[in-house]
DNA sequence: CTGAAAGCGCTAACAA
DNA sequence: TTGTTAGCGCTTTCAG
């Protein structure tokens, strides 16, 4: 029986051929006869033969895989982001190897540069920026290897970046809270930002201020520290909707009290009181949360308080009730990504050495990826 | 300045010692002086060396790299799978490697037998059985590596397996569904399946529905094709909500009708006339769905129906309603895969010609985890 | 405790 | 069009 597993040799010898010859047929390279080819084809399916990838990478230096990296598996914007991402690099030919940082800036550094593949495994890397350090000096890190940042954000990108339509997509989703209605917008996301400090800002959520204080500020609303809530997720979502909700009744009960002093024939509390009437959420993560927690509170969405999100993760067409949201275009910036990784690949982007080369084509490209805002009845009328 | 990579010869050369040596400190093999180790360890430092682990593996035939092969990244039920068993696999020191199969069989007997890596670098394969042809020699195609089978539910296993309690799950949902006074249960998930054939069947949603109808019966409650809804996702799932609430509507209207006939003082449309007052979904997925497809027909969960899934999802804590479900430890899964791979690992599992060996510990190995019941919103009384 | 020799399976470079 | 030579960087084996 076969005693071990056949190694090209075997190959070549059932074939009646050399080696090299062998290999050159199994990879489709030109200047093999034809009738030679079939025959070393044939030797291969015959034995079952499977090249040995160790082999092969160590002597030619190439691998054809590419390291993803992300934050972590289970949210829904970055399982579909990993989906995207996965499935463009397999069309390519390519093979994707998705690696979590658990959000630790360390784990995302030590991937760069520390991961035992790194070095000499992958053919290219795309790695998603949130939770980078800012200003790590990328390209040295992965020792010059292909690389594309993700959402990276910078002005003047240091290495191949698509992002995404940060500042305009906010913009987008706080004009269609403005178009439906809202006159007292929340802000759901980080901390607050003074607007002249959001001129130069260089991170996704520096950016998704700007655009959404730039949308309040135009329409003549309010951008200020009150109306900032922190949650970033769903778990800080129910907090930031808990406090929204708080802040709702509050105003409802000194309403119903004044109604009290002025007489029995003073309108009833109504919504036209309410601190807030609408919330931008700077993820739709985030906003699946502060649903929930005006839910909590006994709030109305969309009916006293409508909620848009932003990323158009899959679940919003399905949650109670349906998500707005800036759906950004994932396999858009997979396609992107791959591009560039592909061009740099190609092109030979390092020497034997480690070191770029080719000068002339080595300016970092940068691409953004287009958007839609998809109404839905979490800001219905 | 450092013309290339450094390699163990520099390293060796720079600490003074033979190449061996120093692979020897590296690894922290014992047998190795102190000093002539800490020499090792500086000068490897000192040239910031990694090791080429291309050549490691082709020399050693290790790579320490788990092969997780799942049918998509971008559900919230694998992508919670995915975490917890990339999280266990890195922290026994083994490197994930997620795979894909987006629900093609092909593409998984390919992931197993095909994937260029398969045969000399994974040290481990877990696969998650689902959308597998059932019956395949799995044993054999993965050629003698350690495997381990998620939810195989095999009777007399093959391979290594790890199953979830679907049986024991299923029955606990629909118990309390029956306990929250449930009379009319509808079960979304796929075909029926005649109770006698449920005895033997050896798949995840055969079992699920031997436990949700051994449950149903032993209530004195139906069990039969017309309480069946086709819904496997959350797409499926909306199609069965509104199918459900389309025959609680039509329910209500013969009941108005004859309430009409017999004069005005009978008793309105009520809860009590529906055919469905409980839904037990065969995962949250499609529970999601199912809920969607209710509101979408101005049905309340859980006033007029209450639901329940299978899996528990991150999401159904944030949703609206929060879903009631049987929540299985993905933690413990992975504990229990990684338990069995290493094992065998461990153990040498194949011998260099690829044959299994040590045929006394052969004997595949079988866990079933554990779950709990968390009731939410969606079933409230 | 350390070192020397040999070669894993493949492919770049060159020769025929 | 095909074959030969050499060696990628490491680790197994066995000798010192």
């Amino acid at each position: 029986m076969a005693n071990s597993k056949p190694t090209l040799r075997d190959v070549a010898a059932a074939a009646g051929v050399s080696p090299m010859t062998a290999s050159n047929a199994l990879h489709g390279k030109a200047g093999v006869k034809e009738s030679t080819r079939a025959k070393v084809l044939a030797a291969a399916e015959q034995l079952d033969y499977r090249i040995n990838l160790t082999a092969s990478m160590l002597k030619s230096g190439r691998s054809n895989i590419i390291h993803i990296i992300v934050n972590e598996f289970d949210s829904p914007f970055y399982s579909k982001l990993v989906q995207a991402l996965a499935t463009a690099t397999t069309e390519r030919g390519l093979t994707p190897f998705v690696e979590q940082t658990s959000y630790s800036p360390t784990a995302a550094e030590r991937a760069l540069t520390r991961n035992p593949f790194s070095d000499q495994l992958f053919d290219g890397e795309i790695i998603h920026a949130s939770g980078l350090g800012t200003n790590l000096p990328l390209a040295r890190m992965n020792a010059g290897r292909p690389l594309v940042l993700i959402d990276g954000c910078e002005e003047t990108p240091s290495v191949d970046t698509v992002n995404f339509p940060n500042e305009e997509g906010a913009r987008a989703a706080v004009q269609h809270l403005i178009e439906r209605g809202c006159r007292r917008i929340a802000i759901v996301g980080g901390e607050f930002v003074p607007r002249a400090t959001l001129a130069h800002v260089e991170h996704s959520y520096g950016l998704r201020l700007r655009g959404a204080s730039g949308a309040l500020l135009d329409a003549g609303l309010a951008y200020d520290e009150s109306i900032m809530f922190y949650g970033y997720n769903s778990d800080y979502g129910i907090k930031a909707g808990h406090a929204i909700g708080d802040a709702i009744l509050a105003s409802r009960g000194d309403t119903a009290t004044k109604a009290d002093k002025a007489g029995h024939d003073a309108e009833p509390p109504s919504a036209a009181d309410a601190p807030f009437d609408g919330v931008f959420c700077a993820n739709d993560y985030a906003a699946f949360g502060v649903i929930r927690g005006l839910k909590d509170r006994g709030l109305r969405v969309p009916e006293d308080v409508k909620v848009i999100g932003i990323d158009g993760t899959s679940f919003g067409a399905y949650s109670t009730p349906t998500l707005s949201t800036i759906q950004v275009d994932l396999d858009q910036l997979a396609q992107f990504a791959l591009d560039m990784i592909t061009r740099r690949i190609e092109r030979g982007n390092v020497d034997g050495a480690g070191n770029a080369t080719d000068a002339a084509s080595d300016q970092p490209v940068r691409a953004t990826i287009g958007y839609r805002l998809v109404a839905r009845e979490s800001t219905e009328a």
